[in-house]
RNA sequence: UCCUCAGUAGCUCAAUGGUAGAGCAUUCGGCUGUUAACCGAAGGGUUGUAGGUUCGAGUCCUACCUGAGGAGCCA
């Protein structure tokens, strides 16, 4: 038994013709009398196998034969080029120790066949070995690790934001509403900007990256009521350093995607040239050039309203790459916008609009830095003032110009992988009807 | 919250108002190169729930439940 070395199937081909083993499932079984080809998944990779019935004890062989689909099970034997096999390579059984049969009375519920989304996200937690979301949530891996590597390695320090909130932190969206050992009532946070904005002036360059939470009752393929956000934030910085950041992000996460998991990308059968053409520099365009581009499209927007998903859709189709649009009007912004000095309706606000009608990926812009600015908007917008002096208190102490953004985490994953709905971008999502499993 | 659509076998779906069916999965049998393998057989149903119309309802009507897509809101 110890003479098999244990190897994952993603470096199965460093190992031709060792004696080795792989611990994994039986994700499929092909079967023809005398001879089985079990598909064999362990995590890393999937790999055909094939046992002869003469080369093999006659209960193994049999046992193998009637193996159930997901049963767990370590396979024993020789790794060998074959031109035939998805992955190149094929695995000749010498051996094999069955670690769990899954019974015939309740076989696997996902079968190789096509099944309905309510189905497979009642079943997530099993649907999550499947190879499809296999490929998603590695390349959602990729994106994280991408994110973390650009800002730590570009003198950003990690610094997290509480998820526990007295207050909303910009008065609009709906927030869910916690019971804190029924003394008061706290909420589930929606950003840690406010607080990012405290430990900028702490550190010079920071970011929090943790889920954020939307009660809103959004319905559509976009949204999710639990998501992770990245949220830069930069002291001495404006409107055009949040643009180079979060150009110089995207192209580097993109980057990664495209140098480390072509595996998975294939898999997902991702247009490549799609993702080859999101290079810098983006299209920097105005909120009034885009409100223009719409008219002209046929849209029914008008100055002064946000866009609408259509709207952000019919935007991406002039780019084949991501637009940058700024200079929202103030009205539509959250209170915490620094105003253009020569044009005050409009705030320094810039969103990133994804190509191919992802919608927006990211939001942020430069912030009030001016004390009797900011107690202004704050009592214009009827926000409880008391709650907000320590957020005064960084205009009272060493103000200064600062800015940063936040980006969706779940709709960068939708929009490198080119999926249809955003459900599929987390391992267990929560939106508005789903909180299971 | 509003609009639209859909609920039939474990799963994916069929069935003109007239005897509820197929493929996959499961069980049994066959096959030494299969690629969502294939071939043969078997078991499997309170048609989402509650009413109503009708000689007769999976099918038509009403309410409710569940889900999907979209709108608004948002990342």
């Amino acid at each position: 038994m110890s003479d098999y070395r244990r190897i994952t199937i993603a470096k199965a081909g460093e190992h031709t013709g060792e004696p080795v083993e792989i611990a994994g499932w039986l994700y499929n079984l092909r079967k023809s009398g005398k001879i089985i080809f079990p598909l064999i998944r362990d995590g890393s990779g999937t790999i055909q196998c094939v046992g002869v019935k003469s080369a093999l004890p006659e209960d193994l062989f049999e046992a193998l034969k009637n193996l159930t689909q997901e049963s767990s099970v370590i396979i024993r034997g020789k790794i060998r080029a074959e031109a035939r096999a998805q992955g190149g390579f094929e695995m000749d059984i010498e051996g094999a120790e069955i670690v769990q049969r899954v019974p015939e009375e309740t076989p696997y519920p996902i079968t190789p066949k096509e099944h309905g989304t309510e189905f497979l996200f009642d079943h997530r937690h099993l649907h999550l070995r499947s190879r499809r979301q296999h490929a998603v949530l590695k390349i959602r891996h990729e994106i994280i690790k991408a994110i973390r590597d650009y800002f730590d390695s570009n003198d950003f320090t990690l610094v997290d934001c509480p998820i526990f909130t007295p207050a909303a932190c910009e008065g609009t969206t709906t927030l869910f509403e916690v019971n804190y050992f029924d003394e008061e009532k706290v909420y589930l946070t929606q950003s840690g900007q406010l607080y990012n904005e405290a430990t900028a002036m702490a550190f010079g360059k920071t970011y929090c990256f943790g889920p954020t939470f939307r009660a809103e009752k959004s319905k559509t393929r976009r949204h999710l009521t639990e998501f992770w956000m990245v949220e830069p934030e930069m002291a001495y910085a404006t409107l055009d350093d949040v643009k180079r950041v979060a150009e110089e992000l995207i192209v580097f996460m993109v980057g990664r995607v495209l140098e480390n998991r072509k595996t998975e990308l294939a898999t997902l059968e991702r247009d490549l040239t799609k993702l080859e053409a999101i290079k810098g520099p983006f299209p920097r365009i105005s909120y009034d050039d885009a409100v223009e581009i719409l008219k002209k499209k046929g849209s029914e927007i008008v100055w002064g309203g946000d866009f609408g998903g259509t709207d952000e859709t019919l935007l991406s189709e002039e780019f084949d790459r991501p637009v940058m649009v700024d200079r929202y009007p103030t009205e539509v912004k959250a209170f915490y916008f620094e105003t253009d000095p020569n044009r005050p309706e409009v705030a320094l606000g810039v969103d990133v609009i994804a190509s191919e009608g992802y919608g927006e990926v990211i939001g942020g812009g430069q912030r009030v830095h001016s004390y009797d600015t900011l107690l202004e908007r704050i009592k214009a917008h009827n926000l409880p003032e008391e709650a907000f002096q320590w957020y005064l208190d960084l205009r009272r102490y060493g103000s200064v110009p600062h800015a940063g953004f936040g980006m969706g985490v779940e709709r960068a994953v939708a929009w490198l992988c080119g999926l249809e709905h955003i459900r599929e971008t987390i391992a267990f999502p929560r939106m508005l009807y789903r909180t299971r499993p």
